[in-house]
DNA sequence: ATCAAGTTGCGACTGAATCGCAACACAAGG
DNA sequence: CCTTGTGTTGCGATTCAGTCGCAACTTGAT
């Protein structure tokens, strides 16, 4: 019954760990094994979001890349993350649009987690636990349905913000 | 232990209920108590909303609203969605964005519910359960967060479905 | 080394959502 | 029920994320 969360907020550079974990499988590797063609624009792209330890939006992802490579368009950082995407390697967030309307990303883990974005100071924590899976589990059992992703989101105020609001 | 699942496909019109049914407490009422300016277009739109058994996008509440009021505008319809939504009576969902980028709105159910998407006939279901709201008590416990808004979204294939996908 | 198929950069484009502003409507008090 | 201050609306212009078609270029299999 005793359920595993974990907790970080986007500001940390590491991330604590916990009795389970969470990990990501390289994206590359992945990328290989099934045969996509890799090249010098998806091996960069890639990278950054592999090594990332913030949730990346393709704005950001872009600015990075440049640093690397000038000439890599926006429109390419939109392909591989299509790329990413319909295989699975990656998540798409909203973070409750908490700053405008784009989507982050972040290489799939291990364990799906939920995303909790507070309202008054923006930070953002992740949240993984038994009763998550169960409640997967649950959905799918239930209704027949064959889950591909899964989306939980939080939007509220943190231990900290909570006090101030009413 | 007995959790209640509650399934409807976007195509139905009606609801089927169950132990606990889901319902929508009137918006109108709610706008009222809380002294909210009424106007003709709000109680146009909130009703519209309201009475509406899918799930609509801004652009379809638009069209909707247009039809008895031919000089509304998309600025107000944006407008009365922002109200709404700050104030906790709809919840904004992606439907995995199975069609486009858009948003769509709902008004708030008396219980937290999430949507499932398939990827191949694109059914929308909706599925609330005493785990899901057992995983919200624990999150807010565990961590300390004031949870204001959920948003629990899945991909993937309906039971139909799955059997034709791999 | 060759070459077909897949990928990139570019620039134009779409579609959702936002904004500033002048005209207007609501509801509270006289 | 008329007046008035404040909040709301419609409009048009604008922003911003994301997409598309196409010619030039890479990739990796042979």
């Amino acid at each position: 019954m005793q359920s595993v969360a974990f907790v970080a907020t986007e500001s940390q550079l590491g991330r604590s760990e916990n009795a389970t974990a969470i990990t990501r499988p390289s994206l590359m590797k992945e990328l290989a094994r099934r045969g996509v063609r890799m090249t010098a624009q998806r091996r960069l792209l890639v990278g950054i979001i592999q090594d990332s330890p913030r949730h990346l939006d393709a704005a950001t992802l872009l600015e990075l890349a440049k640093k690397r490579d000038s000439g890599i368009d926006r429109a390419t950082v939109y392909r591989t993350i299509a790329l990413l995407k319909e295989r699975g390697l990656i998540d798409e967030l909203d973070l409750m649009h908490i700053e405008g309307e784009k989507h982050y990303y972040e290489a799939k883990t291990n364990r799906d987690h939920g995303h909790m974005a507070c309202f008054r100071c923006g930070a953002i924590m992740e949240y993984a636990s038994s009763s998550f899976e169960r409640l997967k589990q649950e959905i799918a059992k239930q209704s027949g349905f064959h889950i591909r992703v899964v989306r939980l989101e939080v939007g509220g105020f943190c231990k900290r913000c909570g006090k101030a609001a009413s």
